[in-house]
DNA sequence: GCTCGCTGCAACAGCTTCTGTTACAGCCGT
DNA sequence: ACGGCTGTAACAGAAGCTGTTGCAGCGAGC
């Protein structure tokens, strides 16, 4: 399958939440997520629900419902926005147990997961680095 | 799919091949590299087949046949393996093109491609910073 | 020159994950 | 009560990875 573009998809949604509230629209609907990122509602909707569940956006129910940022976009960064999509590590460790009467095999887990775990440390201290209104300012540039 | 495990299976191969180059065996067949992997040879082959390509192995055909080190394993770095066997990066863009008629939907791309730009960066400095001799090192720790 | 062991590679099945779609119950302003 | 929108389940299709089988090709050693 092709790269994993749930960070994708939640940031362009935080950052059209962000316009549309400079803008003076307190909420916008799952459908008019989907018409800018150009997919299917209930795909927005799971999207929107796992940053809902981090505390990151809120949603209203009933007539006039739709979803807002439960914070300023100066506050999100992309690290909190990859932990709430749960988006899969970028390296796993062996799909089968090695073989444990191999020197190699017995102790390649622990050490390999000690170096995914320090290249997952300096990617997740850059996402830190930018912010949904970064994201949002650097979008409109173009 | 469960995470990507090529990286792992490559480098695992590696510092079998450290090990038993150190340990006086100039070459390893891919079953004997299959038994320590827990796995089927050809995928070893297919693994091996990359590293190769990247110059990292070397291969001996014929009767006698088998795998080694092309280089010392304090010269081969994490991130050579990386991007020998071509692992998806972490974040991939939207599927399908975004609504252009959106300001969001226009500028996005771009603004997503800088970051991930820059978070691939930093990983491939950390990954940089191993060698298949470190891991070895550690892996025998165990 | 033949043999034999191993590589190289194609083809295929099974599994998993992600995306996209449909359908429907639940909620709540108006 | 109504109507619009959310929440979620169920399902299909596509893609990628792993694992497996089968077979041609290569070359060292006899």
């Amino acid at each position: 399958m092709a790269a994993n573009s749930r960070l994708t998809i939640a940031t362009h949604a935080l950052a059209w939440l962000a316009l549309a509230q400079r803008r003076g629209r307190e909420v916008l609907t799952s459908e008019q997520v989907a018409a800018s990122v150009n997919t299917n509602p209930v795909i927005i909707r799971r999207s929107l629900g796992d940053l809902r569940r981090a505390g990151l956006v809120e949603v209203r129910h009933g007539a006039g419902a739709g979803w807002s940022l439960a914070r300023e976009p100066e506050g999100i960064t992309l690290l909190e926005v990859y932990d709430a999509v749960d988006a899969q590590p970028p390296f796993g460790l062996h799909r089968t147990e090695p073989n444990l009467e191999c020197p190699v095999g017995r102790g390649i887990r622990p050490a390999l997961s000690g170096v995914y775990g320090r290249v997952e440390q300096v990617m997740r201290h850059e996402l830190a680095e930018t912010s949904i209104a970064d994201v949002l300012r650097e979008t409109l540039m173009n």
